[in-house]
DNA sequence: ACTTTATATAACTATATAGTATTCTAACAA
DNA sequence: TTGTTAGAATACTATATAGTTATATAAAGT
């Protein structure tokens, strides 16, 4: 059995990508991140997070529904406010690793930066 | 010391949460994470990748072009070719959390389903 | 009932980008 | 040299979506 036959239903076909894309794309825009980033701490209404981000009133709505649909946070009505937090906390692990890499890289470059440059102190 | 200064640079700051939001969404597309899959089993040329994802040639340079300067694929030109391969495994260890993350959650669905069903088997 | 306040929704604009058709460049072969 | 092939770059179209303005809904207070 070859290791990819030509009309592959596996892993690979597009079907099966497109939810994990899509997951990714809840994380791939900064004012989302904002808000996960507040939520962090724990649950907050609209108002709260929308004084902590900064974001406009009726933008920052469209995200959190579109984050709840995600199932990335859960959304809690209490009186006239409504409550939302982090559902799913895998997106922290994930954060957190892409962080990290990005970090290692930064020191990377510095390290051959340093190494590099003619009037770098290590030239000393 | 307030948990969150008014103007606070921190993690939560735009600027910071940028280069993540970049990192993501490179993997929040179809023809990308396909491009990523083939890749796993070791390095490629254009035109083999494109054979084994569809894409067309012109769009699928230009997706190259994205996860190389994004650092995820590394470029080798070899005669009239050209072969990528992966630089960043770890975009691997991030999908397949988000996959067994989403199996998670389609497991729950038909555990509920299941337990909910009227007529499900469940009841006999 | 009316008012206020908090959130959601709808309609719109502006921008980013996926895909495609076409042209360009560079390596190798005849 | 000329031709051929692989890949990149350019120009364009179409679509998705972030942000905004304005409106709607719904709870709580008067």
């Amino acid at each position: 059995m070859p290791k990819t036959a030509p009309s592959d239903k596996t892993s690979k076909s597009p079907e099966y990508l497109a939810p994990v894309a899509d997951y990714f794309k809840m994380l791939s825009e900064i004012s989302r991140l904002q808000i996960l980033s507040c939520l962090r701490e724990g649950a907050m209404n609209v108002s709260e997070i929308g004084e902590a981000t900064g974001l406009g009133q009726a933008n920052l709505s469209k995200h959190l529904k579109m984050l709840t649909e995600a199932e990335i946070l859960s959304r809690q009505p209490e009186g006239v406010a409504v409550y939302y937090k982090i559902d799913d906390p895998m997106i922290f692990e994930l954060c957190e690793l892409v962080c990290d890499r990005l970090y290692e890289r930064m020191q990377q470059k510095a390290e051959k930066f340093k190494r590099l440059s003619a009037f770098g102190s290590s030239t000393k």
